[in-house]
RNA sequence: GCGCCUGUAGCUCAGUUGGAUAGAGCAACGCCCUUCUAAGGCGUGGGUCAGGGGUUCAACUCCCUUCAGGCGCGCCA
């Protein structure tokens, strides 16, 4: 329902004589406490007109009064000060609004803007034989969120995994699982006996330089597509990937590309030419590299002494082979802020290639998860894995299930979807550049503002909706005589917050940013338990009965949608 | 040293892009289940918006500056 056009167009009637551009960013809500709905500040106008902000809300006001074609969905204008507040006829409103939602289904606060485009979206993008902790998880909820929110949108969306696959580390890998590792091992501890020898070969290899050396030269055998280093570190890669499947799988997140480091080695000789023939290329320090001191940045390396490519040269032909793949429209990168640096000198690059697309590129930096004790370093043994604490959250919700409900008897699926969502919860739930100190007590914390009582919320509005044995009608319509009954206290703010929900989802990709949808549902969440306590739905009056489930079955639509966007699950009891 | 980010209630965070009296949750205390799910609702206390300048009719919001913390700054990714 779009309220400001509507306030626009009775400003045009009231001043017809000023500009009223940019005048719908400065339509805010009125305060608590105040007569009307939404207020006009006319500050601004005072120039133009040269007479004081109080005199034109007066002048406003007696105006709109005296309108002979009335004024649409609003109702009475009043002046306070400066401001000129709107009430509207709320009954109107709300039937429009509720009617929007009913019709308009698990659409509403979609939108077509998208089509036609691609988004490839950069995340997770885990190293193989590294178990999943936190802070995987912080990106791979950001990146997940923004995948179902641009698909909203209309966007076609491309996740691409980019596997760290490629390095020293897995020849060192190698090394230890030659040494003291077995296949038994593996194939009973997967990931963890992966993580078992990196920690050794770390500890061992500070005492003796000559494992580094035969890490090396494992790393060679498999650069030169060796059997049995591949092999290995093909077992490695499957390990991996079956354990981190599963997270994905549990998370409700997927991917569309797995091209990692590796798969991009062969296509390194191409850029660096085109690098070359570009003329972007000096030598310094023996190493070859893009100097970017125009943008006052550091110099970009992109070929060490020894001719190896680095990080940022992958990078280049990872962007180059997506453009040309994909012809993205944007092309997102979730990755920590510690990269700011090296994706401002990654663009940089690009522009310096010639590359217009340059502009499409993101970075979506987000802040670092630690520990109370410091930073997160799985090599040191201080880090928290994202099974464990999943496993906590279910046994926790299992116990207060039990608890709760002694009758209740299932396969301990929904304690796990509850317990789960609690986890994403947490990490969607601030503004993503916030660092987040992991908390156990925090994340498993089921009250106020979390995961549980949103997903609480619409478990209730779901049983009061089945309790009144109500059928959802995509055809209804509720008319404005029966909104009448929704046009009051808590119900009305109810529905001003839902009516607001399409720009949220709108802003949250606009911003990169799943909080504000995080935040916008648990605002439904809260306004709608008030409307609860407040007003009692089924009641013996039929009308009013059937407005309130109408709007209790808007909301438990708004709810589940919005979760769905932040990974939540929403189960229809609890 | 240079660059980027952050600083709002005891704690964790919002603050609709410059508008009216800065709001939630947690924690503390006190209420409310023979009304539709108490993982809930209501109430009380709690603020020099890090400090100082400036711009503006109006600043938590924009500019300058100081302080505190985080991250980064050449052969890892």
């Amino acid at each position: 329902m779009d309220y400001k056009s509507e306030i626009i167009n009775a400003l045009k009637q009231i001043f017809p004589e000023s500009d009223l551009a940019g005048a719908e960013e400065s339509i805010t809500v009125t305060p608590e406490g105040k007569a009307g709905d939404y207020a006009f500040p006319c500050f601004r106008l005072s120039k133009t007109l040269k007479t004081a902000p109080n005199a034109i809300a007066a002048a406003g006001a007696e105006r709109f009064a005296g309108l002979k074609a009335g004024g649409g969905l609003i109702k009475a204008v009043d002046a306070d000060g400066g401001y000129l507040n709107f009430t509207l006829y709320r009954e109107a409103f709300s039937a429009a609004v509720v009617n929007e939602i009913m019709s308009a289904g698990e659409g509403f606060g979609g939108s077509d803007e998208g089509k036609g485009r691609t988004v490839c979206i950069d995340y997770s993008s885990v190293n193989i034989a590294k178990p999943f902790h936190m802070g995987h998880l912080y990106n791979t909820a950001l990146g997940g969120s923004l995948y179902r929110i641009f698909k909203k949108l209309g966007y076609s969306v491309v996740g691409i995994n980019h596997l760290g696959d490629y390095g020293t580390q897995f020849g060192n890998l190698i090394t230890a699982y030659k040494k003291w590792g077995s296949e038994a091992e593996l194939n009973k501890d997967g990931i963890h006996a992966l993580l078992k020898w990196y920690v050794r070969f770390h500890q061992e290899s500070e005492k003796d330089e000559g494992l580094n050396e035969e890490g090396r030269a494992w790393f060679r055998r498999i650069e030169a597509k060796d059997p049995e280093a591949l092999r290995i570190f093909n077992l490695f890669k499957e390990i991996t990937l079956i354990e981190v499947r599963g997270v994905y799988d549990e998370l409700g997140v997927q991917f569309d590309s797995w091209d990692g480091e590796s798969f991009f080695t062969d296509k390194i000789p191409a850029v660096v030419k085109e690098l070359r023939g570009k003329d972007l290329l000096v030598t310094s320090e023996g190493a070859e590299v893009v100097d970017l001191e125009s943008y006052k940045l550091p110099p970009a390396l992109i070929l060490k002494k020894d001719g190896a490519s680095l990080y940022i040269t992958r990078d280049l032909a990872a962007a180059e082979y997506r453009k040309k793949t994909y012809d993205f429209h944007k092309c997102l990168y979730v990755v920590a802020y510690q990269q700011n640096l090296h994706f401002k000198q990654l663009f940089a690059v690009l522009e310096l290639m010639g590359k217009e697309w340059y502009k499409d590129c993101v970075h979506v930096a987000y802040g670092m998860v630690s520990m109370p004790e410091g930073a997160m370093s799985t090599r040191k043994g201080q880090v928290v894995f994202l099974k464990d604490v999943l496993k906590l959250a279910a046994e926790k919700t299992e116990a207060t299930i039990k608890q709760k409900n002694p009758d209740y008897h299932g396969d301990g699926s929904l304690a796990r979807q509850i317990g789960t969502g609690a986890v994403i919860y947490s990490v969607l739930q601030s503004s993503k550049i916030k660092d987040i100190v992991f908390d156990y007590d925090k994340v498993l914390n089921f009250e106020g503002e979390t995961g549980p009582y949103v997903m609480y919320t619409h478990a209730r509005a779901c049983s009061v909706l089945s309790k009144a044995g109500y059928k959802p009608v995509k055809t209804a319509k509720i008319s404005e005589t029966a909104a009448r009954h929704i046009s009051g206290g808590e119900a009305f703010a109810l529905i001003k917050r839902l009516n607001r929900y399409p720009a949220v989802v709108a802003a949250a990709a606009q911003e990169l940013e799943p909080s504000l949808i995080t935040r916008h549902i648990t605002d439904i969440a809260q306004d709608f338990n008030k409307f609860y306590f407040a007003e009692k739905i089924i009641t013996d009056n039929a009308e009013e009965t059937q407005a309130r489930l109408m709007l209790t079955d808007a909301v438990r639509q708004v709810l589940k949608e919005g979760m769905r966007l932040i990974l939540l699950q929403a189960p229809e009891r609890m």
